[in-house]
DNA sequence: ATTCTGACA
DNA sequence: TGTCAGCA
């Protein structure tokens, strides 16, 4: 524990540190992907002496729920604040979570509703069709699989 | 060989 | 988001 200070040089063990490279292999997010999170403050790897991004578990496992939120269509502002919010203690939370975030927050819960509505939408259009051409091949197609001697 | 930053036929 | 350049 950092003891009296209220600030904990965050050193990162080492113990597996990877490199970028190997991370999004390891990933299946890209290293451009990795580069652009990082930008957009949602990662914070560590710098090893030659300037090479090190990326250790922690940073590994955030790496991929990031890009699973991404991918979900969650902004990637919003994934900011989820992701600095979560880590945030309850008794910190009301402190860490004004207003203005809880509103962000609000109307952002709204759009996802409305894409899961469109979604939904698009989905049932496309289930339904299914049905229908499967329905149609497997009236047609009743000797599909003749016997091999 | 691999990563880094910046930029875009 | 990919990819190429010009470095280190």
């Amino acid at each position: 524990m950092p003891s009296t200070l209220g600030i904990d040089i965050s050193v990162k063990v080492k113990g597996n540190a990877m490199k970028i490279g190997e991370l999004a292999s390891r990933t299946g997010v890209s290293t451009r992907m990795l580069r652009h999170y990082e930008a957009q403050g949602l990662l914070a790897p560590g710098r090893a002496a030659n300037a090479y991004r090190t990326y250790d578990e922690a940073d590994a496992e955030r790496a991929v729920r990031v890009a699973g939120l991404v991918r979900a269509g969650v902004p990637t502002r919003l994934v900011k604040v989820l992701l600095d919010l979560e880590n945030v203690p309850d008794d910190e939370l009301v402190a860490a979570c004004p207003r203005s975030v809880a509103e962000l927050l609000h109307t952002e819960l709204e759009g996802l509703d409305e894409r899961i509505a469109c979604l939904s939408r698009s989905r049932a259009t496309l289930c339904s069709f299914l049905e229908r051409a499967e329905a149609a091949a497997a009236d047609l197609e009743p000797t599909p699989v003749p016997a091999r001697v």
